[in-house]
RNA sequence: GGGCAGUUAGCUCAGUUGGUAGAGCAUCGCCUUCACACGGCGGGGGUCGUAGGUUCAAGUCCUGUACUGCCCACCA
């Protein structure tokens, strides 16, 4: 046990004891051959070049909260870190560090290049890890994974040669989406489109032979010298007699078929298009369709070729810029006009993509995508529920996965081809010699796979697949994956898919999607507009509770969490407030603990409540985390330590506290289970400050000492739900209010005790205030308490009514007696308005006879309450009224 | 062009199965009451975007509509 607690929590001080703590004692490492059923969570793999960002603080949070619940309810918890090679990303950072020492990858070699990114990871990659683990992750920290691990890259080899062998990769030639800058094709997917000013220009093209000419519009004119047709609609009567025949090229001269496909729009621009199959994605589907030729004119610098003739050379900017100036000197420039339209852009350098025409490997999608659509809901669910459609949508449409990227990070290629005879072979194991010819000339494929092709075994890669091991038997498929939407098509789906191709079943049951994490004005946060919200500062600013209870307490499902930094700080309050609940416990529980009593034979009205309300606390935070509603769980808690226990019973059993014997022990014990259960539900969410607490708590006889981190759910305690006492206590709460309120509106000082008589509607609240007549005089601070339903209370006195009790306080030396007409004045208004709401519905025939029965009575119990209230004060007030005359006089 | 969210107190958001609107922060008043001023007590503040519909009853269900945000999409 520790000595006392300080009377200011100080995280900072806490925090770094426990992360070592959970480390050194392999807290977090489960056995599978223990019991338990198995519950598994695979972090979403942050880059290694990454530092945490809020988002990951948020994503941790949540899965954080799931584990150490699971583990409370007895799960068998397998949480398994680790991080992503990252391959673009990760190159360019490495690439970058070389730029600054006047080197390019090229200089290097590709080996010493490799070589250097690993050094590289080796210096760095740790950073994001030792962020995990200052959020106070309970991952397991011996089964640390990284996509380019041995056993992973194994996966990955396996994966490919299978998806091979079945005829789900293939390579080909195909127009990709090209990054010039980072040199790599990218997915569909990796490419970001945004809305730019860009120009629509109108060109008129010479029909060969004839005097006709057509006007072709188009926002990229420095692909003209790729053009290879121009195409209008079939139906297009403008242009139909020219179909057939030939358009000639601006500058360039070239002849090109005038072809018809439906495809076009007869609406936009002129109807006419000028189509460069090698340099647009629909073009290119024409050109296949319409066997044209195919021109290459930019490559893959984004630098005009050969074939572009004399803009040879030129930047494709420069190009299109001088182009245009060449036309329009020509008289061939019929129009300019402005146009938004969508470019595409690199996600990870935002350079502007090229369509580009390479050879590339793919993963046919068709089939996999069917199953992982199939899969959901009934195998895997998709939460919030509103995210299914998208899912759906985005595999219905998906198109073949380009997987090979010509980068040199990441997983290479496992496929050789022989320099002698040709032949492609693709192997698990490095080939030595051609099996077709036995040359041993065999040249490995340059390219490495896309980063999201690891990323996508790593639900059963990181558990050993494909070996048969105990994890992959006791915990796949995982219990859920939780992650941000905006990875669902990058990882999600693609999870979905491999999994049913290598596993055969689900990669996860669940799979919960959380909101971003944005800025107090909503925007997204990013270093260059200055809004980031840095978690690491929040940690050593707030403390780590306290930035975890705030992410949990805004995690309310399908909504995007604005964050600012005062809202941490407000939750800090909160974390200081369980310390000082906590302190103030331990000071009256002393150093021996309390005897231990059956807590469904308490006594005395404060614990039978609380025990009650603690009852719900459990029911309701284990019920809310069930359904990943941690918002609502977070605020059970909140509500109940701050709002019942520290609000109202620590100060209820103050005057226990001053006593000996029964009630004291009673009151000590209780509290001492309060504590010690709401520890335990906070405890996923605020793991540091509980566990401290909990440390220092000493041991009642007969119980169990076991760390936090281990501690099971607190067991229901069917004996404490007491409904009726809490509607008891519910009622004495009321009656103290209404006296605080008096003061408080009439300016009595709170600290004055004064006198207070109480007239009871019956017996039974007789006996109840008389049973709690010492609890009522010490929190409502008073000097004396008469309960006497026939009493005859003095004129000059404040008062109020409490489901029939009337409440009165003697005014008698105070000043503020006009006050207390205005005060009675607006009571009166407010039950009047109330009444005529209830009795219209009472009047309303349909009403009577069409709503529940429960209903109706309810509302009629509610109008005699109202009326009763009503009559009592509309007395007490024609009274005071007197009184105040009798003075005047 | 298609899809999905959101619109509730000054701000940020809750509001499970329809039954007389809640929290935190902010604001106002009072209080150094021996756990906590990172505190206590009390008050003020909302016709729940808008128009209809269903219902005895709608913030809650349905339809239309406005605005905001996001995602997807091959109109050059």
């Amino acid at each position: 046990m520790r000595d006392t607690l300080s009377s200011g929590y100080e995280p900072n001080h806490v925090e770094e004891r426990w992360r070592k703590h959970w480390e050194e004692d392999a807290s977090f490492t489960p056995d599978p051959a223990s019991p338990g059923e198995g519950y598994a969570i695979v972090i979403p793999p942050p880059n290694v070049t990454g530092a945490l960002h809020i988002g990951h603080a948020l994503n941790l949070t949540l899965i954080d909260v799931l584990c150490r619940h699971a583990r409370q309810k007895g799960k068998n918890v397998l949480w398994i870190p680790g991080t992503d090679h990252a391959g673009i990303a990760t190159q360019n950072v490495v690439e970058r560090a070389l730029a600054r020492e006047g080197k390019t990858r090229h200089e290097l070699g590709r080996e010493a290049f490799i070589e250097r990114v690993w050094q590289w990871r080796e210096e760095y990659g740790h950073r994001i890890l030792d962020q995990i683990r200052s959020l106070g992750c309970s991952v397991d920290w011996t089964r640390l994974r990284f996509t380019m691990d041995e056993g992973l890259s194994k996966a990955v080899r396996k994966v490919f040669v299978s998806l091979y062998n079945d005829g789900l990769i293939y390579k080909g030639d195909y127009i990709i989406n090209w990054c010039s800058r980072c040199h790599t094709a990218l997915a569909d997917d990796e490419v970001e489109h945004e809305d730019e000013a860009g120009h629509l220009w109108r060109i008129r093209y010479h029909i060969d032979q004839s005097d006709e000419e057509l006007v072709v519009a188009t926002t990229r004119p420095e692909t003209i010298p790729g053009d290879t047709a121009v195409c209008v609609h079939p139906e297009d009567t403008r242009y139909q007699h020219l179909i057939g025949k030939q358009a000639i090229v601006p500058i360039l001269g070239r002849k090109v078929p005038i072809i018809a496909d439906s495809y076009v729009d007869r609406e936009f621009g002129t109807g006419a298009l000028k189509v460069t199959p090698c340099h647009d994605p629909n073009d290119w589907m024409l050109g296949k369709r319409h066997d044209l030729a195919f021109i290459q004119v930019i490559d893959e610098n984004g630098i005009m070729k050969e074939e572009s003739g004399s803009y040879h050379g030129l930047t494709k900017e420069a190009c299109r810029n001088k182009i245009i100036e060449d036309i329009a000197a020509q008289g061939d420039l019929v129009g300019e006009e402005k146009l938004q339209h969508a470019v595409g852009h690199c996600y990870r350098c935002h350079t502007v993509v090229e369509p580009h025409v390479s050879t590339q490997w793919f993963v046919k999608t068709t089939a996999l995508a069917k199953e992982a659509r199939d899969a959901v809901p009934d195998k895997t669910r998709i939460l919030p529920e509103s995210w299914r459609k998208t899912y759906y949508h985005w595999l219905d449409t998906i198109r073949d996965w380009c997987i090979s990227r010509q980068i040199w990070w990441g997983h290479r290629i496992p496929a050789w081809t022989c320099a002698d005879c040709g032949k492609l072979v693709v192997a698990e194991q490095d080939p030595t010699v051609c099996p077709s010819c036995g040359s041993t000339h065999l040249q490995q494929d340059e390219d490495v796979l896309d980063t999201w092709f690891s990323s996508s075994l790593w639900p059963f890669s990181t558990m050993g697949w494909p070996e048969k091991t105990p994890e992959l038997a006791k915990y796949y498929p995982t219990a859920v994956l939780v992650t941000g939407f905006d990875i669902i098509f990058f990882w999600v789906a693609r999870m979905m898919m491999m999994a049913q191709h290598c596993m055969h079943e689900v990669p996860f049951k669940d799979v919960y999607l959380h909101a971003l994490v944005r800025d107090a004005q909503g925007r997204k946060m990013s270093k260059s507009t200055g809004n980031v919200i840095d978690p690491i500062v929040m940690i050593e600013k707030y403390g780590c509770d306290a930035l975890r209870f705030t992410l949990t307490a805004f995690a309310a499902m399908g909504r995007d969490i604005r964050l600012s930094e005062d809202r941490i700080e407000g939750y800090r309050h909160f974390v200081n407030k369980l310390w000082n609940a906590a302190r103030f416990s331990m000071m009256n529980i002393g150093e021996t603990a309390p005897k231990p009593f059956d807590l469904g034979a308490a006594t005395g009205l404060h614990n039978i409540w609380i025990l009650h309300a603690l009852e719900e606390v459990k029911k309701d935070v284990d019920q809310a985390l069930e359904e990943y509603r941690f918002n609502d769980a977070a605020q059970s808690c909140y509500k109940f330590l701050w709002g019942s226990v520290c609000d109202w019973y620590l100060e209820l059993v103050k005057p226990d506290m001053q006593k000996e014997g029964a009630p004291k022990n009673q009151a000590q014990f209780v509290l001492w289970t309060v504590l010690r259960e709401i520890l335990v539900l906070l405890h996923p969410i605020m793991p540091f400050v509980t566990a401290e607490i909990w440390d220092a708590l000493p041991v009642c006889e007969g119980f169990e000492h076991y760390e936090l981190a281990k501690a099971p759910y607190p067991p229901s305690r069917p004996s404490c739900v007491r409904p009726k006492e809490a509607a008891q206590m519910d009622f004495l709460q009321q009656v103290i209010v209404a006296v605080r309120t008096i003061k408080a509106e009439l300016s009595i000082s709170p600290g004055k005790k004064v006198r207070l008589l109480l007239q009871p509607a019956d017996d039974e609240q007789v006996q109840l205030l008389e049973d709690n007549r010492e609890l009522i005089l010490t929190v409502a601070r008073l000097e004396a308490l008469e309960i006497d339903p026939g009493a005859k209370a003095p004129k000059a006195s404040a008062s109020a009514v409490v489901l029939g009790c009337q409440i009165v306080v003697p005014l008698k030396g105070t000043v503020d007696l006009a006050g207390e007409l205005a005060r009675l004045d607006k009571q009166l208004a407010k039950l009047e308005k109330n009444l005529i709401a209830v009795n219209k519905h009472l009047a309303d025939e349909n009403f009577l006879s069409r709503a529940q029965p429960e209903v109706v009575e309810r509302e009629q119990r509610l109008s005699t309450e109202l009326l009763d209230n009503k009559e009592k004060l509309t007395a007490m007030r024609a009274r005071f009224a007197q009184a105040l005359a009798e003075d005047a006089e």
